[in-house]
DNA sequence: TCCATGTATTCGTGTACGCGAATACATGGA
DNA sequence: TCCATGTATTCGCGTACACGAATACATGGA
């Protein structure tokens, strides 16, 4: 495992924050803080079809946001990182915060 | 300004985390941190062309992550809130751990 | 081995993004 | 008004993403 450059570095960033840039891997991402669960049972949850909760949880294991864990036939995700969710909530502040001073957010 | 529901409030979480998932975005938040300043400035700063910033500093802005502030003929861009540097450095942190963890992000 | 359960992948399609190049627009001064 | 400076937008193109539908793959039990 190398140490990557600064621009790398960025570029891994923009990854990550890509991965969170969906809205359904954002609820997929709360979900799996508030409890573990495979894939069939994710997709039950929040109403999705099984291939897009997979494919999407692929991509989030890909920017190592969640890690995986098998039980039989069933694949259990987890976040990898509870940080995960509080950078999450933060930034739900700040949009929150931003909404309150009226900027054109809604349009 | 109507409250939004949780959806539309993931929407817009979305929109964000979106806005942050270019690497030429965050070089342009980071420069904006450390220093506000006009487009022309910015691009020569970080050495990209005038109106590839200029691109992404409306998207910033609809995303409500920068202010702007017209000085004569020259707009300056300002963070519109500090937080979001602290946002994105704890991502970076929660990065470089995962990278120490040699997961397979640099493939 | 065959089947059931559960997960991942492929295919085709429509949409959205990012870019370079060129150009339009806005502001202020002569 | 005309020009210079600075900023925003349009156009065309190539790429990447997200989806539904269908299907392939993996695991474990009978």
């Amino acid at each position: 495992m190398e140490s990557p450059t600064l621009d790398e570095l960025t570029l891994l960033h923009a990854n990550v924050c890509q991965a969170l840039g969906d809205p359904k891997r954002i609820l997929i991402l709360y979900a799996l803080h508030e409890q573990p669960r495979h894939v069939s049972l994710l997709a039950d949850d929040l109403d999705m079809p099984q291939p897009t909760v997979s494919r999407h949880l692929a991509i989030l294991r890909q920017r190592a946001l969640v890690t995986t864990q098998r039980e039989g036939t069933a694949v259990i995700y987890h976040l990898a990182d509870s940080r995960i969710i509080n950078i999450l909530n933060n930034m739900r502040q700040v949009l929150r915060d931003a909404i309150a001073h009226q900027t054109t957010l809604l349009s």
